[in-house]
DNA sequence: CAAGAACTGAGAATCGATTATCATGTCTCT
DNA sequence: AGAGACATGATAATCGATTCTCAGTTCTTG
């Protein structure tokens, strides 16, 4: 069954931002379009049943959400205007950190600052 | 003037702790003695203007607590029993990262796994 | 001890995020 | 066109976290 169109128009959104967005942040991204708060998380929430979307949790409380097929990386967070951006590239060596008896599965590496456009405004 | 006891109580019990605690890890940890939650809110919000105690945002939401005294180091969340570690060290060498134009201020490491006692119960 | 200020616990109130509801709209298939 | 299944938007309901309120308690100072 074809998938709907506003659905669509989430996931596609999605997948044209430079970082994970949050459900709110999406649909003020596709508010013009007409579309329902609610539709937003209903595609989140079929997007990440059928595999094709991850949650990401981030500092400040929010869970935002990203297309899956993207490599592992990290994330930028910029603290004026809070947008998460995806980082190329990953940080290697971190075992040493890990106390004995204790067992990481993974990390979650985020940098804190501000991005070019607000350092810009500044 | 002195500190009242229910605060003071509060105060110690973040410095005895491995890892910075949340508003009600540390409600159920003086639960016994009879403190209310919302002295325990009122304790960390005067910690943090007096500037003895510092906010810590992890992953998952919710904002815990640590005493400002300690090092720059970062922290290991356990994903069975939701506690967070203090660790040791830090990651140096992250600028690499950083998208032209941006500028960072700060970082933060977070590694998931099972603790030990999580991981000698499985 | 007396008076006033600060502290406290319990529960109500608030806030933001997310989910559920429901009447309507749209699509598919015939 | 007609029937049935699914999708949609607006809004109400829910949930957890935090803050506010208030009456009673404790502390300080004299």
């Amino acid at each position: 069954m074809q998938r709907a169109k506003q659905q669509l128009a989430v996931i596609r959104a999605l997948g044209e931002a430079d970082g994970p967005l949050s459900a709110r942040e999406l649909w003020s991204r596709l508010c013009g379009t007409g579309v329902g708060l609610a539709t937003v998380y209903r595609a989140l929430q079929r997007g990440v049943e059928e595999g094709t979307l991850e949650p990401v949790e981030l500092l400040g409380g929010g869970v935002r959400y990203e297309p899956k097929d993207r490599e592992h990386h990290h994330h930028f967070l910029c603290s004026t205007c809070d947008h998460a951006f995806d980082l190329y590239g990953c940080v290697e060596g971190l075992e040493f950190l890990v106390p004995t008896g204790f067992q990481m599965t993974g990390h979650e590496v985020v940098l804190l600052g501000t991005c070019d456009t607000c350092g810009d405004a500044a």
